[in-house]
DNA sequence: CGCCCCTAGTAAGGCTCCTTAACTTTATCG
DNA sequence: CGATAAAGTTAAGGAGCCTTACTAGGGGCG
């Protein structure tokens, strides 16, 4: 279910009470981009009339959009009133289930984390996977003390690409059985609330974007290092998806290996960073951790080991920087940790690579980022739902 | 200039006059899009009363933007007038600076090609380049019998990159002293007309995505191979640009040379192949053409040249596709001609390479591609521009 | 041939919502 | 305490759309 299928919708004709939903949404817009405001200075900001103004604020509060939030004193006159959206007329539920945790979070309108829990996943099935999802998602809800109606709408981040045709999920091969159809509509159901699914890369951009270090860019790129590989990239302020949403699968880059062609996901991910290890001479039980932290220590295989991880990630982020130009590039996911040993060869390898000079640098949400994406997604829309829901009622 | 000078300007107030421009608005959209159709047909589509069609549309007529073009009788009742929008009242200039042409055409609003010319571009220096283009572009005014007050927007398609702050043109490596600051500014002004700039390979795309193979897609790459190498994306409908217009240089593309990294551009472009076929034993006088034409004929040499051009081109292609997902790649530029030798060896190549399947299709528009990309952009705000002359008056 | 039905398009009246202009309220300044 | 200035409200007027009711025109059918 992507974002397509909300939008599909034949434009309805603009006859005055279209009108009258625009003015109140331009106003409720400006409240929550600019914060809090007067009367007098929506007016002036938006162009239209005082009385304009005032009535439509008056709809908005008697719906419970926008409530008054104290005053403010201008140098000479009356003390001016000042409005700002109410958090609380509604909600929106962040998931994001990876291979080792399981992330849940309900935020109120204005994106505040009401309530949170991060479980490990240590479900082996993909049936116990979608019940712990159900559970987990039901106690956060329980513990917001929220009415569960209020959570209008939810977005999940998983591997893989949600195929809403066929109901279920593809390309998620770290998660058994993920890809069974039909899951997402259970989780649905017995969640009663509206799911909708998201790539962990392309949430974990976003994220990256509304609350990180991403904020401003033109074209944004987040590359998520760890059991697998993948890429987000956010355009204008928006998700770009692809023809089939697979874009930023750069699993799928050509990479040059040694004898046959190699997919650099193989490369460059985790996994890869513990076998170049080992080849250098390292030995006994190792992870993508034991080997950053060697090299940080002076091991020289070790160093050698990240060196050549280095030099993979420098590959990835030419190869993007030439087909995107983003202004800025940031790494995540598990090496997340190690960004402080990567970062400057990663950025001396991309300078022999490519003329082009993205901005490189280390997420700032780390591990939060999938969650925090999957919250400001859901919001979009839980923002959306609580206007259509609230002023069609009065 | 980029489209983002034009809607820098701060959103105005929807009052009941925007109303009414926005409905009238739709109504010339939808005759556009769908073609002629009468009051009680658009009312029923729109969603708005026929009482306010037949306004609006009186409206549109008074303003010359519409005009009746014939009845339609239905299977029972009175016959319908029909409206299309009239092409005449407005035109639009696209320009295609190429190394070795130049083109030059007319449009009006229904995009049809009122009168063009192509001159072969001779010029050694940038202020003999202006002149030619303002020139020619004068005579194929004149020539179309349109008076020049009438044509409301040009575009430019060029190698390089347009660099609003600094007014000039960048990267533009094929054309000798065409970056210096003012040029477009000169032609601008001793034309009269307004003139966007806009790289060459994006304006290809975009014309293959407009009269060409690419309609509909949801994601669309165009491959410009010719002296040098481009790509432009076409997401949505709109181009994709990147932070910095850059996006889709994928002469930066890393790529692994033998000894040193070496720029893809370098082994793509045209004068790849002809170095490629000098290695593998062909001797000569050689162009890309004259290897083209022997590996068509069997010469081995040449062959393996075009086989090695294949896999590059491929390497392209998988790379654009893992990071970009489309649904579609259509090759163009000088490669046009060969694409009968080009096409097979590129997706077997791909194959290998990813999974990934984008369709991979030879340019429909060949030489033209650049020039209607330019003629469809211009006329976007052409359009727009007509709208609001006409409108703003009555 | 005339009646009826059906569709296109017009006219009149009413409703909603916006704007302008004047007014009230409330604060600071001299 | 009056002048000034800003916030906000009230009242009058107008623009634009919709609904309802009508006229115009064309074909089928008795």
């Amino acid at each position: 279910m992507t974002a397509s299928d909300v939008e599909e919708q034949p434009e309805q004709p603009w006859s005055r009470r279209r009108l009258r939903s625009t003015n109140e949404r331009l106003l409720l817009d400006r409240l929550r981009t600019l914060g809090a405001a007067s009367r007098a200075q929506l007016a002036r900001e938006t162009g239209l009339s005082k009385p304009t103004v005032s009535s439509a604020l008056a709809s908005l509060e008697t719906a419970g959009l926008v409530h008054e939030v104290g005053t403010q004193a201008p140098e000479r006159g009356r003390t001016a009133v000042l409005y700002a959206p109410d958090p609380a007329a509604g909600y929106a539920l962040g998931v994001d289930i990876g291979r080792g945790w399981l992330r849940v979070a309900v935020v109120d309108l204005d994106g505040t984390v009401v309530a949170r829990a991060d479980v490990r996943n240590r479900a082996r099935a993909s049936a116990a996977l979608a019940d712990l999802v159900v559970g987990t998602a039901r106690q956060v809800i329980a513990n917001s003390g929220v009415d569960p109606a209020e959570v209008v709408h939810g977005v999940v981040g998983t591997p893989g690409v949600y195929d809403a045709r066929q109901r279920r999920v593809r390309y998620a091969m770290h998660l058994p059985g993920w890809g069974r159809a039909g899951l997402v509509d259970r989780m649905r159901e017995e969640l009663g609330v509206p799911l909708e699914v998201h790539n962990d890369a392309n949430l974990a951009a976003l994220g990256e974007y509304t609350y990180g270090v991403g904020t401003g860019s033109r074209l944004f790129a987040y590359i998520l290092i760890g059991t697998g590989l993948g890429m987000g990239v956010v355009s204008e302020g928006r998700l770009f998806t692809g023809a089939h949403g697979l874009a930023g699968e750069i699993g799928f880059l050509p990479w040059p290996g040694r004898q046959k062609p190699e997919r650099l996901e193989d490369a460059v991910s985790g996994v890869a960073v513990v076998e170049a290890a080992r080849e250098f001479g390292m030995s006994g039980q190792l992870t993508a951790k034991t080997v950053f932290d060697a090299a940080r220590q002076g091991h020289p295989a070790a160093a050698r080991a990240v060196e050549l991880e280095g030099e993979r990630i420098a590959h990835t982020v030419a190869a993007a920087a030439a087909v995107l130009d983003p202004d800025l590039v940031v790494l995540g996911g598990g090496v997340g940790h190690s960004v402080d040993l990567l970062l400057r060869p990663v950025q001396e390898h991309v300078r022999t690579l490519t003329p082009l000079r993205p901005r490189i640098a280390p997420s700032r949400l780390g591990e939060d980022a999938v969650l925090l994406g999957a919250v400001a997604t859901a919001l979009d829309t839980a923002r959306d739902l609580v206007f259509e829901r609230r002023t069609a009622g009065s």
